[in-house]
DNA sequence: CCAGACGTTGTT
DNA sequence: GTCTGG
DNA sequence: CCAGACGTTGTT
DNA sequence: GTCTGG
């Protein structure tokens, strides 16, 4: 799935995008993220359905039941803008280490959807590299896959990108205060 | 008909 | 154990 | 996603 | 708001 991910590309963000950021390794839910709808925009992570007297915080739809679930209803099409994202694997012990997926600094866009209230990121079952460390994860799009995406809510396959690159990294991540480019260090 | 849920993750 | 906050 | 709180009373 | 369960 994606629970924390980062955005830590100040320079990058700010030439192809043109907005401002400041570098943070550890994006949580609740965090005000930058997505593309397609006009850049920070929205809460975390979505509700207008309806919902109390608050639901879905951070996570299911590419799978996405179109049956009323929650997702009356909610539109936008990219996460990330360059890379945090899972966490079970080892034997029912001990959880974090690993860092990643594609070398690049921008990541991840599939979206948002209403007034915030934004979701959208999953898929797990490429079979990824599938190593967790079943579930984000669904980025290349470049023809997020004109598709933002301007026909139109998603396909073949538009998904699944070239990735993964590490081990240390428990500092763990703590959703702590942001610092050591989470993102390999661990030795 | 009304009341109550409506989601993901993972875990059992 | 389960919910809330970040 | 993980970490941290989770209750009441009254008082500051 | 809309669907499901009773």
């Amino acid at each position: 799935m994606c629970g924390r991910f980062t955005l830590t590309t100040e320079k990058a963000v700010e030439e192809k995008i043109g907005v401002k950021i400041k570098a943070n390794y550890n994006v949580t839910p609740s965090h005000s993220i930058l997505i593309l709808e397609p006009k850049p925009k920070l929205i809460p992570w975390g979505l509700s359905p207008v309806w919902a007297k109390k608050s639901i915080n879905l951070i996570n739809a299911r590419i799978e039941t996405f179109y049956e679930k009323p929650a997702f209803a009356n909610t539109l099409p936008c990219l996460v803008v990330a360059n890379g994202w945090y899972e966490w694997k079970k080892s034997n012990s029912s001990e959880k280490l974090p690993f860092y997926f990643h594609k070398d600094g690049k921008i990541l866009y991840m599939a979206g959807i948002f209403n007034e209230k915030g934004c979701a990121i959208l999953t898929k079952e797990s490429s079979s590299k990824i599938s190593y460390v967790h079943h579930r994860q984000p669904i980025l799009l290349n470049k023809a896959g997020r004109s598709a995406w933002v301007n026909e809510s139109n998603i396909q396959p073949e538009h998904y990108n699944n070239e990735i690159h993964f590490r081990r990294v240390g428990l500092f991540v763990n703590s959703p205060k702590f942001n610092h480019p050591i989470c993102i260090e390999p661990i030795s």
